[in-house]
DNA sequence: AATGAATGAGAATTCATTCAT
DNA sequence: AATGAATGAATTCTCATTCAT
C-alpha cells in the first residue's frame, strides 16, 4: 500500500521515544516498525541503518535542545538572572512528561566504549549544554569556577534524572532545576 | 579434564567487569565465558542463567559497598566528620580505578523498564545508599532535609560518573566526593 | 518530472556493464537504478522483472556478436582466411576493453543449473558461436573434425578470458585470437 | 541433541558440492544447513562465517589437488612421459563424476572483482596449477614457452569445464585431457 | 567440573517487486 | 515516464540455553 504512513520526522521522534524508554540495544528495529506501523524493511526506505537511526536521533535532541533551552543562556533580550529562571523553567518542562528521563544521557551509558559514533555526538551534545550552563553564571564566576559549577550542575541534572527513572520520583528534576534557578544566588 | 578452572566468585567478578564495561545486553555469555577461559556451557555450572549472573553481580556489588563504604557511616568508633571524611575517600577510592563507572549506576539507565528483578535490586542498592548518606548528616539536618540532601547527593556521585566515563576525565568523581566531605560544613 | 531519462538500450548497455562485471546475483535492481540514475521502480518500467533485463541483455550481445563477429564467418566478400583473420581480429577487439571479459561465459557459470531460462539463451549463444568457428574452418575439415575444432577453440577462449580476468593479464585473450588466426594454417 | 551430527571435513565437502553446483552467492547457509541436517546455528558451530566457509572449501580443494595431481608433475619415480599420461588420467578421473564442473573456476568467474579473499586463494590455486603443467613439459620447451603452454592449458581445460556443463556433454574435459596427454609429442 | 555439539528465536539488513501519484 | 513509499521473503549472523559425555 504505498500511501504514505509515516515522514522521517516521525520515524525518528517514535525512535527516539522507544530508544529512550527501552535503549538502544534493547529496541529492535522490528519493535521500531511496528510502533510505527511499518514493516521493518520500511524502515530501511527512511534510514540506511539502526545506527544512522540513532545518530539522526540524538542530532534531533540536540536541535531541539539548542533552540529550546541552550538558546535561552544567550539571549540578550533578557537580563542574567531572568535568563537563569527561564532556562530553569523550560528544563524542567522539557522533561517532565517524557517519559525514561534523558535520552542522551541514557545512550551515554549505554553505549559508551562500544558505539564511538554516539559517543562523540552524546559528548558534543554534553559540551554544548556546558557551554549554556557556563553563559548563565559567567557574570558572578571567573571562567574556571563557572566551567566546574556547570560540570557539577549538568551531573546533578543527569543524576536527578536517573534516580527519578529509577523510583518514579518526579521531585529529583524538580529539585534539580531549582538548584540551576539558585545559581546566581 | 574436569580440573576446576575458575570459582563462582571469580565469575561474578570478572561478569562485574564486563557488565559494567560493556553493558548488560551488549555483554554475551560468549564473551563472558572466553574472558574466563571457560567454555559457554561452563559458565551455565555456576549460574542457571544470564539474568541469574547479572542479578548475582548486583548483589555482590552491593555486598561490598555496604561492607565497604556504607557501614562506615554506621561506625560508632569515628565521630561524624571522621566519617564524612572516610566514606568521602572510600568512595573516592571505590571508583578510582574502576574502568566503566558505577555497574549499578549504569545498569539503571539500560534496565529500568525492561528487567524488572534488576530494577528491584539496583533500588535497594540505591536505597540503602540514600540511608547512609542520611546517616552521616542526620546531627545536623532534619530527617526531611536529609533524605533531600542525601538523594541530591547520590544524583551528584552519579551524575558525576557519568560525565567522567564519558569524557575520560578522572575529576568529576573526585569534585563529587569532595562535595560528599563537605557536607556537615 | 516525466521527461525520458533513459532508453531501454541504454539501460540494457548499462545493466550489462554490471552483469557482466559483478555478476548477475550480486547486480540488485538497485545497484542497476542507480547506475542509471533512476529509480529502482523506474526500472521497472522498461523491464517487467529482473531475469527479463538478465535475458534481454543475453540476447543484445547475442545479436551483436552474431552482426560484428559470426556474420564474418559467412561473409561471401572474403575468402576463407580473410575471414579466419578478421573474425580473429574482431572478436580481440571486441573484449580488448570489455572489463569482465565475456558476460555469457560469467553467466554460464553462475546460472547454469539455477534459471533455465539463461541456460537456454546462453546455449544457443554458444552453439551460434560453434557454428560460425565451424564455418570458418570448413574447407579444410571434415564436419565432424571441424565441429571438434570450433567446440575446443570456443573453449580455449572462454578459459583464457577466465584467466585473464582473474590475473588481469591481457594477454590470455591475444594469444587465444592468435590461436584462432591460425587455425587454417 | 547434542549428539555429533557431522564434522567439519564433511561440512566442507557438503557445502563444496553445493557451491560447485549452485554457486556462492546462490547457496545460502540455509541450503547448505539443510543439506546437512543441521540447524543454520550449528553451521556457525563450525564456521564463523560463510566467507570462512567459503575460502575453507577452496584450500581443501587446492589441498586435495596437489595431493592428487599437481604433485604427479613432481614425481621423480616417473619418466616425463609417464607423468603426462597419468596426469591427464588423474585430471579427467578428478572431475569425472564431479557434477558442477571445477568449483575453482566457477567461483574465478562468479567472485573476481566481488571477493578479494576468493579472488587470491583461486589465484594461488591456478598459479600452482599451471607451475605443474609448467613441470611436465619442461623437458621439451623453454622457460618462456612453457609457461606460455601452460597457461594456455589451463585455459583449454577451464573452457572445456564450462562448455561441458553447459551442454552436459563429458567429451569436452575428455577432448582437453587428451590435449594434455599429448603436450609432449 | 568442563565442554563440544546443537538449536530456536530473533537480530540487522537486502532485495525484487508493486502501486498510487 | 518517473518515482517515493511500502513490503514479504530471504539472508547472514548472534545469542541464551540445553544436554550427552
Amino acid at each position: 500500500m504505498p500511501s504514505q504512513k509515516i515522514n522521517l520526522e516521525q520515524l525518528i521522534e517514535k525512535s527516539s521515544y522507544l530508544f529512550r524508554t527501552r535503549g538502544y540495544h534493547y529496541t529492535s528495529i522490528s519493535d521500531i516498525a511496528s510502533y510505527c506501523n511499518l514493516s521493518k524493511a520500511s524502515v530501511y526506505h527512511y534510514m540506511p541503518s539502526k545506527q544512522a537511526l540513532g545518530a539522526a536521533v540524538i542530532k534531533e535532541l540536540h536541535r531541539s535542545f539548542r533552540n529550546e533551552i541552550f538558546s535561552i543562556a544567550f539571549d540578550e533580550d533578557l537580563n542574567p538572572a531572568d535568563r537563569l529562571k527561564k532556562y530553569a523553567r523550560k528544563l524542567e518542562n522539557f522533561f517532565e512528561d517524557r517519559e525514561g528521563g534523558c535520552l542522551v544521557g541514557n545512550l551515554a551509558l549505554e553505549v559508551t566504549g562500544i558505539i564511538p559514533e554516539f559517543e562523540k555526538l552524546i559528548r558534543e551534545f554534553f559540551v554544548e549544554w556546558i557551554a549554556s550552563l557556563k553563559q548563565l553564571i559567567s557574570g558572578k564566576f571567573s571562567d574556571q569556577e563557572s566551567q566546574v559549577i556547570a560540570e557539577e550542575t549538568l551531573a546533578q541534572i543527569q543524576g536527578a534524572l536517573m534516580v527519578q527513572r529509577l523510583f518514579s520520583d518526579p521531585k529529583q528534576l524538580k529539585r534539580a532545576s531549582a538548584r540551576v534557578a539558585e545559581l546566581l544566588d
